[in-house]
RNA sequence: GCCAAGGUGGCGGAAUAGGCAGACGCGCAGGUCUCAAAAACCUGUGAAGCUAACACUUCGUGCGGGUUCGAUUCCCGCCCUUGGCACCA
């Protein structure tokens, strides 16, 4: 609700007086100021900043786009007008903002466009580079053009596989069997992210799992230190936390327990259990092994060969589900009995050993003790198979009956019964006791496992940059020699996935057949490519060194601009593509490389675009291309409009309406600059000094929270305010211009200049408000009364403070004497009295 | 199931060291201008009640409680939406 007078009638110019002025003047046509605009700042290298020799820098970055659409996507032009706004707002601040982009244009995204639309996949990037850089060119960021780094061109995934030679020196790169997806239909190998609900994302036929020799990076290895650095970084919490989930720390027990013949005689093997529940072993009455443990082979002897073939045929069966179904929550539980048993130390217990498909070799060390009364799997397990189950915990609700139904078992809470000497305690405490126990007595060792698991390099895939490694019979695996990087992805016409769980390079004999470059004896290649995620894992290092030939990245730039000081991206990486940087950053500087562990100081999230509440898909058909936008509007009401959805991080749904409005509030405030600067007034009046100062600090508060929403309503307020005025002074015009530029970045450029602003408003400083100014004479009391605002009063500010006692009795004067006041007292007491400085005053009354 | 974020007018959203709910905008309605329309501009716009009018009163931030002089904001218990993880031992 604006407290300013709203009959402004005599404040604006009539119609009559403003068809006097020239047609030509009032005229807004955003495409050609841009346009105008764009040309200029490119002629005079305004955007550009000199990497070696600049002052203060900041680097400023934003996820590359994967150029494999159909052009840029609105949801892209957000998360980089975004990014660009902060990007500006720091360099008004004075820093010298670097602000590259890049296309991520390697990997299995940009082929599967390619497969699409029947073209080469080095054709497609050619097509889609160009118009990607077009699109980019034509949204009004501050790009460094001249550093932009595409990661299909050989100068840049050079360093990749230079990249993937240091891991596998340091020891951090190996090779193992893996089971991948691998979709029957298509006849190829699928990234995780194109499994969707254990089908094939392109053909809907189910996905099968097969085992295949593949790359790895040891990323376990760092699990511990990606976990605590955590705390060091200034990133969005949701990301953090996803991180931490996504490791997934957990703390417990390898127990082993000996195995034993039905008699109750030792074999001299032992089962071992990760458990982080050790406090309810003395309800343990059963032990399950995966069906892939290497333990069965090792107890082959001891089990009777009727049973040792269920066990084979068990195994077999289950290794032909996918992992997807196997881990389906609701299926029902199968298993095998061995024959054997396992003893529990701690009750001298003789509990059956089984094969079963719901413990997974990956998770844990592959074996599960199974304790049906405290956990809900091995209930469903026990209660199929008619085993066992002693209740060893009392949760809130007392029950110490027999367990006998699944809401009974108790999971999360209780105190300890039937458990000897842990009896009557806490869960809690009676897991750290027998743990302790259970160490001294040399049965189990504390130990610390992850969810996280290797970073499956290999992509049997042709679009990538090739795995240099060299495999010779005589020598093993050999990395290929710096001087012969880059091994160049050949131009093969037959580039489509092929059927056989292998590279479509694998075809390609010249390239295949090479010299071992250690014995120089005739060797293989490897035909395999490595990830896209190990592509963009290490971008933002590329970018200031993209002019350095002889080096991935140059160590006085690196220093100088690096760690990458604002970082923002969507949230959908929040632990693919952010962990894996900051692991490749961590080792980078293990070996020397870099001087930082974290590459990215401060990252923040922002939301996701959608339309009529869906989200924006290909198959939806309902993607929103900026092009059309640009075209009709031009880029700065775009990129107001998308900024004033709401919050980066929160998103927002795309209309049509709400940019036709976004374009009227740029053409009024062009209007006015315009119209207002005819009668400019040097002196600036009290009124405007506190207005011009409040906006500033708003706007700023805006900026600093990436609330952009408000920012923009505290520019339209402050351009509302001045319409209102009969004259204006430049400095409230000059300050307008100044605040909009991170915003508007074309008009507001056009504006400072016609107000006679010199050089480009993005090389301005951010104005600085006055908090004196802010400091008002007279401030505005509410008036409560139980609470409830009946009226409020004017004091002055000395009196606002409410400090002492006479000025509360003043101001309670003041306040008992007003009418409405007056009414709701009438008859009643009061019997107390709330002051609150430069506030309220709430009246409590009986 | 677990973790995280959120639920405010017709719509997007604003306001949280507890203190004017609905800033700003969209939409809608009425008006000015026009032969007419578009554009532009002006006025109004949470609901209900009461007024000739100005005004005023009550209700109102997913639901139910609580703390407080005062709760959109803090606490407890639910419901719903979105995102992530999930037979994780």
């Amino acid at each position: 609700m604006s407290k300013t007078k709203k009959d402004g009638s005599d404040n604006n110019l009539s119609l009559k007086q403003k068809r006097s002025l020239s047609d030509s003047e009032f005229s807004f046509n955003p495409l050609q100021l841009e346009s105008k605009w764009r040309s200029v700042w490119e002629k005079e290298g305004t955007n550009q900043i000199d990497l070696d020799s600049a002052a203060r820098p900041y680097f400023n970055l934003m996820m590359f786009p994967y150029p494999s659409a159909e052009g840029l996507h609105v949801g892209n032009m957000y998360a980089f007008t975004g990014s660009d706004i902060w990007g500006r707002f720091m360099r008004m601040k004075g820093f010298s903002v670097f602000e590259p982009i890049g296309l991520d244009g390697f990997g299995i995204h940009s082929e599967n466009y390619a497969l699409k639309v029947g073209k080469h996949p080095a054709v497609q990037a050619k097509i889609s580079e160009a118009n990607f850089y077009r699109q980019l060119s034509l949204i009004g960021n501050q790009f460094s053009w001249d550093q932009k780094v595409e990661t299909y061109n050989p100068a840049y995934y050079r360093w990749t596989q230079w990249i993937f030679i240091q891991m596998f020196k340091a020891g951090l790169a190996y090779r193992d069997k893996a089971a991948v997806n691998w979709c029957p239909s298509c006849k190829t190998v699928l990234a995780d992210e194109q499994v969707i609900d254990g089908a094939c994302e392109r053909c809907d036929s189910q996905v099968e799992e097969r085992e295949l020799e593949q790359w790895f990076f040891k990323i376990t290895d760092y699990a511990q230190r990606l976990l605590t650095n955590l705390s060091k970084i200034d990133w969005s919490p949701k990301v953090k936390i996803a991180q931490k989930n996504w490791i997934g720390k957990k703390e417990g027990i390898d127990i082993t327990y000996e195995v034993v013949l039905e008699e109750g005689k030792p074999v001299g093997k032992t089962v071992v259990c990760f458990t982080t529940r050790p406090d309810t072993n003395f309800g343990a009455t059963f032990v399950v092994l995966s069906p892939e443990s290497s333990v069965l082979g090792k107890l082959k002897p001891f089990i009777k060969p009727e049973i040792w073939s269920k066990v084979t045929a068990y195994a077999a069966s289950s290794k032909k589900m996918s992992r997807e179904d196997r881990i389906d929550q609701g299926r029902e539980k199968t298993g095998v009995f061995t024959g054997l048993y396992c003893l529990n130390q701690l009750t001298g217990k003789k509990m059956p050993l089984w094969v079963s498909d719901f413990v997974l070799m990956e998770v844990g060390s592959g074996a599960v003790v199974g304790v049906p009364g405290h956990d809900l799997r091995d209930f469903e397990f026990a209660s199929k198979f008619d085993l066992e189950i002693i209740r060893v915990v009392v949760g809130a609700d007392g029950d110490n009956s027999p367990i006998t139904t699944s809401s009974q078992v108790q999971e999360e809470e209780g105190v300890m019964v039937n458990s000897d000497f842990l009896n009557g305690m806490d869960i809690k405490k009676a897991t750290k006791v027998i743990m302790d126990y259970l160490e001294e007595k040399g049965w189990g060792k504390k130990v610390v496992h992850y969810r996280l698991r290797d970073w499956l390099i290999s992509r049997q895939r042709y679009w990538g940059p090739p795995i240099p490694m060299i495999n010779c019979k005589k020598c093993g695996w050999q990395p290929v020699p710096d001087k012969d990087l880059p091994v160049l992805l050949p131009e093969v016409e037959d580039w489509k996935p092929k059927g056989e769980g292998v590279s479509p390079l694998a075809a390609v004999e010249s390239f295949v057949k090479t010299t071992c470059p250690k014995c120089k004896g005739s060797a293989r290649r490897e035909t395999d490519v490595s990830d896209t995620f190990l592509d963009s894992s290490w971008y933002f290092l590329r970018y200031p060194s993209k002019g350095r030939k002889d080096v991935a990245w140059d160590k006085k730039l690196t220093e100088k601009w690096l760690p990458v000081d604002m970082y923002i991206g969507g949230a959908e990486h929040s632990v693919l593509h952010l962990l894996y940087s900051r692991f490749l950053t961590m080792v980078f500087y293990d070996l020397g490389l870099v001087s930082f562990e974290e590459p990215f100081t401060k990252f923040r999230a922002h939301g996701l675009i959608i339309k009529d509440g869906a989200k924006m898909s290909k198959s939806k058909g309902n993607i929103v291309n900026p092009d059309e936008y640009l075209k009709k509007y031009g880029a700065d009401s775009l990129r107001c409009y998308l900024m004033f959805l709401g919050p980066l991080s929160a998103g927002g749904d795309f209309s049509d309406t709400g940019m036709r409005g976004m374009f009227k509030f740029l053409k009024r405030v062009y209007s006015l600059v315009l119209e207002k600067s005819r009668g400019m007034t040097e002196k600036v009046t009290d009124k405007e000094a506190y207005i011009i100062s409040k906006t500033i600090k708003d706007v700023e508060g805006g900026l600093r929270r990436l609330k952009y929403n408000t920012s923009i309503a505290f520019l339209m307020e402050y351009v509302n305010f001045l319409k209102e005025q009969k004259a204006v002074s430049s400095q409230s015009l000059h300050t307008l211009a100044v605040l909009l530029a991170p915003f508007a970045p074309h008009l507001a450029e056009e504006l400072w200049q016609h107000l006679g602003g010199n050089h480009s408003v993005h090389s301005q400083s951010w104005p600085k408000f006055d908090p004196k100014v802010l400091k008002q004479e007279q401030i505005e009391l509410l008036v409560q009364i139980n609470g409830k605002l009946r009226d409020r009063i004017w004091v002055s500010a000395s009196l606002a403070g409410l400090k002492t006692e006479a000025e509360q009795k003043q101001v309670l004067d003041l306040v008992k004497a007003l009418p409405k006041v007056k009414t709701h007292l009438q008859g009643k007491e009061i019997k107390k009295t709330v002051f609150v400085k430069d506030r309220l005053v709430n009246l409590v009354v009986a």
